[in-house]
DNA sequence: GTTCCTGCAAAACCTTTGCACCACG
DNA sequence: CGTGGTGCAAAGGTTTTGCAGGAAC
């Protein structure tokens, strides 16, 4: 899904649901179109703020709802205490290595492992809807330092 | 690692960073060790004030962060916005199926996966530590029930 | 003209912290 | 007895919500 369909999704989605499009939310979507993945409500505000800098965090929480609810983004939450949104129409499917020592999150799939899930799930008798893989570990840059000093 | 020995360990934990131990942590690892795994720290508070009325949420919370150094405990973020937290000791390792139609979360590992896991990992560079597999579907009880109802 | 949306501030959540007192060692 | 633990309440961070005014359809 591109980003001109993602758009024509959403004004899709506010239609049948009698719901109605706003300056702010043009900008919220263009902005989070726009951005890395696996950011934080926070972030997406700030990005915002700097074009139009009235908008409010609480109308960035509102809208990323709706994004979820549009299935134009995910909510995640990684081991933190709070939530991060990525792109939901990007890429199909993909998992995510993260690195321990800068935070750096590197996508990835692997179809070997999603069929062992599957049939994992098949022989505890469930029916897979979704899954989450999640590696964490030292990436090239940080792997050094690493090994010389403890946290 | 079994229950007397999670008890010693955490004893010896405390002896050797200088802490001390209390009749309230005593009471804690106690119901933590006795608990379904994947709780919540309020959780664990409710059924810790059945058995001692006057212990704080607060008390809870600085036990399982202990619990946690101790490497007794572990905690866990899925998709909500608080922690649950489980027995590390229970079993070395192991990932979760989450059937999204009723909670129930079933325990399971796959050697084969987490060999491709570090097969990836190793492909991107990556020196990995831990990992977090989760996934969800329905359950044998809940599958028919999905067929016939969407959300 | 409705109805929905917005910004602000206040509330609601989970979790942590400050403080005076108590208990362990 | 000194140091760390506890309970309470207050503060902390993130996310939600109530409300008066404004914008969209």
């Amino acid at each position: 899904m591109s980003k001109a369909e993602a758009k024509a999704a959403f004004a899709r989605y506010l239609q049948s649901n009698g719901l109605k499009g706003s300056r702010q939310r043009e900008r919220i979507l263009e902005a989070f179109l726009n951005m890395p993945p696996h950011l934080t409500a926070e972030d997406l505000h700030r990005r915002v703020s700097r074009m139009d800098a009235g908008i409010g965090l609480a109308t960035v929480y509102r809208a990323l709802r709706l994004f979820c609810e549009a299935g134009l983004a995910k909510q995640r939450h990684f081991e933190e205490g709070r939530s991060r949104f990525e792109q939901a129409f990007a890429h199909d499917h993909h998992d995510h290595l993260i690195c321990v020592g800068c935070g750096r999150i590197v996508e990835f799939e692997c179809q070997e492992i999603e069929n062992l899930q599957v049939a994992m799930a098949t022989r505890h008798g469930f029916t897979l809807t979704h899954h989450r893989l999640e590696l964490f570990g030292y990436c090239p840059d940080c792997a050094p330092a690493a090994e010389g000093q403890g946290p």
